[in-house]
DNA sequence: CGGGATGCTTCGGCTGTGGTTAAGCTTGGC
DNA sequence: GCCAAGCTTAACCACAGCCGAAGCATCCCG
């Protein structure tokens, strides 16, 4: 492999024009430049320099790794550059999180982790489920918070581990004047002449409805397209439509609509993500234990014997 | 500045996940790694490793060095590769010429310069003045042949020194049907009314037509745009304008045009331009002499004491 | 619970790389 | 024709960097 000093001394010849004169600015004599630059040549194969008794003169050959040199050093001060930078600043757990995982049971977490490794700084991003894998494998994150639906899995990838955090039950929004709203628990199928607002194409959830309704038997007629779990609740309140929606996107019920639990209805689970073989990463172990004490701890928003108000 | 080697050694460590495995795929023993790692870290000041009586795991700065070292590693293979490539194959002069140079004593120069210097390769491109003259800059060409008119100078640029070559006069190619072309000289005031050919604005020409007229006095009616001087020439003989043409570019005169001198008219100086401090390079004040030579050799196409046929 | 295996570090010693100084050679200027 | 400038070569020396041995903490297993 060519040797990254040799390549600076070369640099200097062809910045400063004459071995000496590179020697003085690299501090060396004119002989050590001399002796590293035959070495070069040695290790590169090809006359980089054409000499004559007074003066050097670089080859094309010797241009075009001068060009090089160019690009690895500036690369190489960048790398210092960044170093200083890190220096100092304190070891941080990057986390991204989908929208209701990082609405509902992160902040408890981070309250416990605090409490348990006060001295890691903790950063969270929310960020689509597909978004924070690709985040977590090339190491802008070291911790994803996503989630899966039955009919939409998340895709494999032996760069990442998946650790099983929650398991919720999808449910139906619908009106609170829907007549469908006094029973205790709603069927696929009956919701089959429905409008239904569904989530917009930026997000992974956004085939779930359409496939949900598929395998129970019917084409879903969309009329429209949210993210926001708020804004479909309004939208569901007027009238508008019907939704599904996760545990985790009802802890604030508006009251215009009803939330019903699917017989035999889709799942959705939430996973915790990290690459693989890093499971115990400085400060991994304890958010993982945060955020399942936190799941653990948290009192079901629909319990189960009192049904659903 | 940080070692490359050590860098190496790093890169090694996190794609094989502990010393030992680095140190055999290095051909190294482990205790070498070891102590290569210890001077890293001491070169970059921060904690690259977490380091366990029986497992190392890079630190966030540790990861990012690596990404780092990535990039200079991949960019030192290229530059080998380069070298491999460039292996063999001989010097080579990069010329650069405008087209009617290139198609006019550039060829009778290359011949002169082969009997001086066979060993030598000569590669020839046609190209725009202002083109050539960015390429010498950044060492894609070695000698750029150039020209610049009266009103069009060139960009002066402390990086090129010009040597001038050759200095012609511009003359107007006009229909030999035209009543003007009875005279032996023309006075630009007199073509005031005349429809005008001009080079498009691809070309370093272009705003030559329009300067040179205004500075006689006369704001030209200006109706085709055309590079090439004999497409240029079979438009004039159809009778469809005039227009300005160097000497260089008249070497085969259409039979139904004249090309008339112009009183106190506008000239139009070839230079030769390569990079400041480098007139020596190889080959080049060989090709400069043949250049020089087949200028001084060439007969003249319009002998001054014989007029204009 | 104890012994062996694993994997990292530290220490001492040797080798070779890479620096120095000094001398020699060629060329260009005065 | 001599001197100065500039590159190379030779001889020498210091230290970087490798190895091997020893030490230590942990993990695995009987």
């Amino acid at each position: 492999m060519l040797d990254v000093r040799r390549l600076r001394v070369l640099r200097e010849v062809a910045l400063r024009g004459s071995i000496a004169a590179a020697a003085e600015a690299l501090r060396f004599t004119p002989s050590a430049v001399s002796q590293q630059l035959a070495k070069l040549e040695l290790e590169a194969g090809v006359p980089l320099l054409e000499r004559s008794p007074r003066s050097v003169r670089l080859t094309q050959a010797g241009w075009r790794l001068v060009e090089h040199a160019e690009v690895i050093l500036e690369q190489l001060a960048q790398a210092e550059a960044d170093l200083r930078e890190l220096d100092g600043s304190p070891p941080v757990l990057r986390v991204g999180a989908n929208t209701t995982a990082a609405a509902s049971i992160v902040p408890e977490a981070l309250t416990r982790f605090a409490a348990v490794c006060p001295e890691i700084e903790v950063m969270v991003t929310e960020a689509d489920p597909l978004v924070s894998l690709a985040r977590v494998r090339v190491r802008e994150l070291d911790l994803g918070i996503v989630f899966e639906y039955d009919h939409v899995p998340l895709p494999a990838d032996p760069r990442i581990e998946l650790e099983e955090l929650l398991e919720e039950s999808m449910r139906i929004v619908l009106p609170a004047s829907h007549p469908l709203a006094k029973q205790r628990v709603v069927s696929l199928p009956d919701l089959a002449e429905e409008t239904w607002i569904r989530s917009t194409n930026r997000s992974s959830c956004n085939p779930f409805t359409e496939r949900s309704c598929r395998a129970a038997g019917f084409e879903p007629r969309i009329r429209f397209e949210f993210d926001d779990y708020t804004a479909m609740q309004n939208l569901v309140a007027s009238g508008a439509g019907v939704a599904f929606a996760p545990d985790l996107g009802l802890s604030r019920l508006n009251p215009g609509v009803a939330a019903r639990p699917i017989a035999f209805g889709p799942k959705r689970r939430v996973h915790a993500a990290y690459r693989t073989g890093e499971r115990d990463a400085r400060g991994l172990p304890e958010m993982l234990d945060a955020l399942k004490e936190t799941i653990r701890a948290r009192e079901p928003l629909f319990p189960a014997r009192a049904g659903v108000s």
